[in-house]
DNA sequence: CGCCCTGTTGATACGATTCAAATATCGTGG
DNA sequence: CCACGATATTTGAATCGTATCAACAGGGCG
């Protein structure tokens, strides 16, 4: 439970034409003129791992595609404790429910350092009224994270520890290159997998022993995924 | 596992103009003239307690508003057990993916008598692109889904048997009349929490011996909503 | 009536949690 | 740069809870 001071920077204004990951975020479609009604009041943000970017409650004018890193959607239980319901990382969209005009869902907290570009909701919502490809990209966002959350329910919620982790180091793989993965705190791995921090400890731990995965660097992972695969089955 | 033969029944086309939901489904602020448009091809339908009623992989053309009843939407494995990702009632949309134009993703099957009108997917994604109130009903609908997951995860899949079994039970009792609820099968329960059916069962027989529920009649319960939440805190 | 399916219960094994302690890692100030 | 304290990770031992395998009771249906 660490508190961070000031770990949030503004990196200037996006230079949106030129963007390296243009081609899979939410205006991949638009037109010049649509485009240029929207990018001008885009911002480019960088946090430190475990900067919080938003939190429950707040106001939801703003939503966020991710550029890169890896951000963390927590949410409270009645007791207290709390769960992680979602990762986010590269290409996808963050705080939809800005679109809405109501508060955010989760509290939003960055895992690895990461780099994102915040639009303002009402300008989104405004264009994605008349641009079919942007109302079409919007459609599809919604269906992702849905997605992502069912996913998020049978694999990582589901089963012994051994399977859960598995699931997940190759559910980061996937994005990452093939067979590597970055990971974070064991006690966010257990938040991720509904376990205890010891208990992902352990399993980590195992895993490492029995050579199934490879620690490289500090929390950085190589392994077989075919391998993997086979073992949680 | 049981089979359904023929448990689905064509029941005449919606009269939408009295329809005694109408103030919460989709189309609840739609004027006249797009509500004409639309209402056409709505046809109603009652599902037999088990029957499916549409599959993962099926192409997805039509969306569903329920009526009344339950459907359990679920997911298989890897591994071929499947898991039941979420549980829908009154007033919600099934199949919003229709809108993407792609296949379905869940396997939708009646838990208990379950009375729906069926909407064709072209003509709600048509419309939602002039009427801006629909779209808005559509965003809002995405976002209640996604919530829905969110809680699903928190509160279904974290925690010893017990806090989930009466965390259900709360949910359930949250559109029916408070204190009460109508639950289904065992296997399905723990299909809903990731435990055994053994385990639902035990949990169950033991809530009702300490007479923190109360089965009415088959399958049908009552609680102290108050002293239920204490005890799953 | 007998069969099948669901729910319930029991005994045991396994796995995860809990509480506690030791070790490793990180950041900071001397 | 090193030493220190704070924090995170790993490990251990005991306990608790859930899964597993098995048996049995009750209800519905042919």
């Amino acid at each position: 439970m660490k508190r961070i001071a000031l770990s949030e920077a503004w990196t200037g204004v996006a230079d949106c034409r030129n963007c390296s990951i243009r081609s899979s975020v939410l205006f991949a479609r638009l037109d010049e003129k649509d485009f240029d009604e929207l990018h001008r009041p885009i911002d480019q943000l960088v946090y430190a791992p475990g900067a919080e970017i938003y939190a429950a409650g707040d106001k939801a004018e703003t939503l966020f595609t991710i550029r890169s890193g890896l951000v963390k959607l927590t949410r409270f239980l009645p007791d207290g404790s709390q769960r992680i319901v979602r990762l986010l990382r590269r290409t996808d969209v963050m705080g939809l429910e800005a679109l809405l005009g109501g508060d955010y869902e989760h509290n939003a907290t960055a895992l690895q350092p990461t780099e994102l570009c915040r639009l303002p909701a009402d300008a989104v919502r405004r264009l994605s009224q008349r641009n079919s490809s942007l109302y079409h990209e919007l459609m599809a966002r919604w269906h992702r994270a849905l997605s992502d959350a069912d996913r998020w329910i049978a694999e990582f919620s589901t089963g012994p520890a051994r399977d859960r982790v598995g699931r997940l180091l190759l559910w980061l793989a996937e994005r990452d290159e093939p067979g590597r993965c970055q990971l974070f705190s064991r006690e966010d791995l257990g938040a991720v997998l509904g376990l205890t921090t010891e208990t992902s400890s352990r399993t980590m731990a195992e895993m490492k022993r029995q050579g199934v995965i490879l620690e490289t660097k500090p929390n950085h992972f190589e392994f077989d995924m075919e391998n993997l695969s086979r073992l949680v089955s």
